[in-house]
DNA sequence: AACGTTTCTGGAATGCATTCTTGTTTTTGC
DNA sequence: GCAAAAACAAGAATGCATTCCAGAAACGTT
């Protein structure tokens, strides 16, 4: 009898055919009057906004955007969520994106190269407006094609990509914190200064010894580095330590670049019972509870990575927007916080 | 001349009706050689596959989505992404969904309980075949009309909400790994130990001070508890810890409901000076990689929180697949390993 | 040879909202 | 009071793919 919800538990949802029945109007004055178009008298207004709240009608999304040709959703490939680095960018952006309407659909790539592509066309099906990429690599081809064919803005976070792709770029000065930390270390008195680096396919990988190499050259001959490339992995991290540990001549400071090789890094320093600020001096890249609780507390080179997150939201919707504009390049620095993991070297000062 | 997609930048994608032009076929001929209905002839499938390949044409989602009435889509609303914990439940639950032709959208409500409804009504909109869960609230009025009203199947991730909801769960069991816990510091001979506890509004927060009940229920009349409920934040964990420390009977034994509360609870016993495992024993939840590599290393009550993303997603799947069924709930154990931040209390052993 | 089956294909309806075109009604101006 | 202008509303085309229905051709049967 009752035309109302209770009668079924799971009441399928009004179209606006239905709204337009009830009110016995166009379908057309349905539209106009919910979007706001000038030509509606006031008694048509009233009819239709009548019959959408009997109705409970609320417009079709799936229907809207295919008419629109828009999503008003952004894709985000990262390398891997469980990174906090990655998952405060996740945060920062998504807040942004949420204010201006867009909704983000995220795909990890558990840092698995041949993902990040299949995620980039996974998203082109999808029809997203936009793409936020942080790749676990920047050459890969396959990539680097999807990327190319993929239609809509992209923005990459703390990566770079061939200027032909047209891709936005939020970015930090990672080389400049570098520089300050490696200087710091010098002033300490540290002659031999060990860098576990991540991949070369990143652009901190990349970043990281450059700014190492600046503070070398203003230090003059006499400081050595040892530079360890690999992955951003815990198991690099261990790796790359334990065989610092192995040269006879080992550094008296390590600087761990990324939160996972600082893992790595310190279970083995542990492992081998050595103190850090006593024995070795250390260094790593980003701020993570660990860092500062660690007793002593760990000299980082820090950024805003929540703010890394806002300004790639930020440059994907300024490419989204009305004349769209070319694609920018922003860089957001790098700071080098001294604590107390950082001392002279052993014998010396 | 070429009628290749480099004569322009960006290329409209094709249609289906381009499609079956080209082919000289009729639309619905080229949807049933795609979707591999029987009924059609060799010649037809190779002149359809052929134009496809010549118009590199890829069926628009919107549109299947639109026609089919499902979008292959899941909406995750979590409370805070930049949780490690949380972050494990996204990756567990976003790996098995993809795998299942799922993908996974995200919206982070910053505990912020109003945001959970919000977000519901937004995924509700987007047409979400299923919703996963991780509230802020269990009894925010407006999330439960929002659960209510959505259509979709819904599993809630480490909560409970009300039975009438039919919501599936995938919960831990709290309680026993705390009673271990606790089982373990009467043991060492702690006498008054107290529990930095989070919101009461979400499960964990109400099993484990139930847990530490029980133990202290088989302990006997002479063992002291002290609970602390507040929020899952590092600014609770601060002010539960001065408070205790403030008392003219201290608690020998802290435990942190979270790890956020950790990190408030451990910054504060510096700044106070108290060594753990010396002056006071500690106890967190969940293993993160300060517990592990703290020195001392910290007792956890640990579980695995990827498997709870994966029974999250399985859950679901379950119950987007053919028949349904009805709501379900797994518990997965959580284990207490005891570290050196456990030991007997001053004067004691 | 005539009829019933299969097999295959085209056409149209469908899902839902947007928007353009056209037509009607009302208002304004002289 | 009538033409011109403005306000308003209906209808149809559109976006794109799915699916049901019906028709045509090919096949087999007695």
């Amino acid at each position: 009898m009752s035309e109302g919800r209770s009668s079924e538990t799971r009441r399928r949802r009004a179209s606006m055919r239905e709204v337009a029945d009830l009110a016995d109007v166009a379908i057309s004055s349905v539209s106009r009057v919910l979007s706001g178009h000038p030509d509606v008298s006031a008694e048509m207004k009233v009819r239709v906004l009548d019959a959408v709240a009997q109705l409970d009608y609320e417009p079709d999304f799936l229907a809207q955007s295919l008419r629109r040709g828009q999503t008003l959703s952004v894709g985000f490939v990262l390398a891997d969520i469980s990174n906090p680095v990655m998952a405060d960018i996740v945060v920062g952006a998504e807040v942004v994106l949420r204010n201006a309407g867009y909704s983000l659909v995220l795909m990890n790539s558990e840092n698995n190269v041949a993902l990040d592509s299949a995620h980039i066309r996974f998203f082109q099906s999808r029809r997203v407006d936009g793409l936020i990429l942080s790749l676990s690599s920047e050459t890969h081809a396959e990539t680097l094609d999807a990327i190319a064919s993929v239609g809509v803005p992209v923005v990459v976070v703390d990566r770079e990509v061939e200027a032909h792709l047209r891709a936005s770029a939020a970015v930090n000065d990672h080389a400049a914190g570098m520089e300050a930390a490696v200087r710091h270390l010098v002033e300490l008195g540290h002659r031999r200064i060990a860098l576990i680096s991540g991949s070369l396919e990143q652009l901190p990988g990349r970043e990281r010894p450059l700014g190492m190499q600046r503070a070398l050259a203003a230090a003059g001959p006499d400081v050595e580095s040892i530079v360890l490339p690999g992955s951003f992995s815990r198991a690099h991290g261990e790796a790359a330590t334990r065989q610092l540990l192995a040269r006879s001549e080992r550094p008296t400071a390590i600087i761990a670049g990324g939160n996972q090789l600082l893992i790595g890094c310190l279970a083995v320093l542990q492992e081998a019972g050595l103190v850090v600020g006593r024995d070795v001096s250390l260094v790593t890249c980003d701020d993570v509870p660990l860092t500062v609780l660690y007793q002593p507390p760990i000299a980082s080179i820090s950024r805003d990575t929540v703010e890394l997150g806002r300004v790639a939201a930020e440059l994907l919707l300024e490419r989204l927007g009305e004349d769209g504009g070319p694609p920018r390049r922003v860089v957001i620095p790098t700071v080098f916080r001294p604590r107390a993991s950082c001392a002279p070297p052993n014998g010396s000062g």
